[in-house]
DNA sequence: AAGTGGTCTAGACCACGAT
DNA sequence: TCGTGGTCTAGACCACTTT
């Protein structure tokens, strides 16, 4: 890499010293590589090793450096497209794609925010099933799917579940809300930061970025259905509309021109 | 606050830090007011300014405090949920709603990066138009519009356009771009951070966290503009599907469900 | 044992807004 | 001028991974 060089300018150091990283990782780095450690590249800048560090954070914000306890400091792969888009893609079809991977189900009587949500009374029994998403192989997301037991009438009674897997009891769940079918859906997406179950099944520390989205799923006008997806801000790029899956052109480039 | 946990790996400190703060905000404070300051709460707490600083780092990627200096800080209004669904929305309606302020309108060869996006040979000249979007009075977004010249055949040619304002050929590229119609949008979403000129726009410092939401637009099977919209991510919630505009429902709280 | 990133400290000074 | 958050320093120790 190159050598120190900093402008003595109103603009932060830890800014400054980003923006030299940025251009140095584009040019002359791959994924995949390593790139030397804090305290070299902070003597190599003449700057603390905190200063460097912030600057290192701005880089793994963006996505375009993975830190690793132990090991170093990577050059991130691009953003994997996930598409988020018609309800072909999120929805329980536990056939098809091996895309989403069942952790367990619970049932118990709703929050009043998740009542709220759901739009049923306080204290209804819902069914959560918690699932991982994966794209090419790697983990993604998590997602919490809420779904009252009156949405689906057939499901057995839990007493006839007594002894049965939870991946079982997930897998009526999903089976019964895809018999119900589902004619709308709407959908918000915002930053958060993953707490510690969440984190933990991300394979990330606490804090992590994600980007949480939030869908309701209606039928016959009524909800029958609330997920909440979290999903790894530094790995995802979440598509919507028609192009579904691997994105049509390297749009991300356009933010640099 | 002190628990006795066998957690074989401590929790840092200020991550527990955070978890307090957030409880009493939730609790003891309401949107607008300022909380004690970064000296005060790191003697009140006993920990280092710095460590202090860390968890509030983390509650205002959340978007749950607010830091202005020379004021303090304060705890945030809950986020603005903002409309990205369908093409009426963010679309080029120079009349209807206020949301959307121009900035500025220049013309120039594409670069290989956007001539590869919007599908013309690099160096086509691309009329790209900045904007603002406000939702309630405030800058929630700045957007770059992308137009190819072929896409709009029926714009004044660059010559007689002097001597008109910026805020003229703005107006009448959107324009074009309205009469040609759109047939298709396909979209993406990810985390970034603002580059120097974002932040000025978003009245912001450089590296604050932005969703960037990447749109393709077509008409008649090809591509007529991209729009990159750099949205603030500490004050916006995207809303997608039928259901534009204000949430029908607190779905945010079902996270801490 | 050695090397990496992660956390934490106790200071210092600067930039900004209000008074 | 004063109080606020923003930046920066020079250390220390810890947790994790590899050798």
């Amino acid at each position: 890499m190159g050598q120190a060089q900093l402008a003595a300018v109103p603009e932060p150091k830890y800014w400054h010293l980003r923006t030299v990283l940025l251009r140095t990782i584009d040019t002359e780095f791959s994924t995949g590589q390593v790139i030397p450690n804090e305290r070299e590249l902070s003597a190599r800048f003449g700057v603390a090793r905190a200063t460097l560090r912030q600057a290192l954070d701005q880089l793994e914000l963006e996505g375009r450096l993975v830190r690793r306890r132990g090991i170093g400091t990577l050059i991130a792969a691009p953003r994997v497209g996930v598409p988020v888009s018609s309800s072909e893609e999120g929805w329980p079809s536990t056939s098809r794609s091996q895309a989403w991977r069942i952790v367990d189900c619970t049932s118990a009587p709703a929050s009043p925010q998740l009542a709220t949500a759901l739009g049923v009374p306080a204290g209804e029994t819902v069914h959560t099933v918690r699932r991982l998403r994966l794209a090419q192989g790697l983990i993604v997301a998590t997602e919490s799917l809420h779904v009252p037991d009156s949405a689906v009438p057939h499901l057995p009674a839990l007493p006839q579940l007594v002894g049965s897997t939870e991946g079982e009891r997930a897998r009526s769940v999903l089976r019964q809300l895809e018999r119900v079918g589902v004619d709308g859906e709407s959908r918000s997406v915002e930053l958060g930061v993953a707490e510690a179950d969440q984190a933990v099944l991300l394979e990330r520390p606490p804090g992590t970025p994600v980007l949480v989205v939030t869908t309701q799923y209606a039928a016959a006008g009524r909800k029958v259905a609330v997920a909440v997806c979290t999903y790894r801000a530094d790995t995802c790029k979440l598509t919507f509309g028609e192009s579904g899956g691997v994105e049509v052109s390297p749009v991300t480039a356009v933010r640099s021109a």
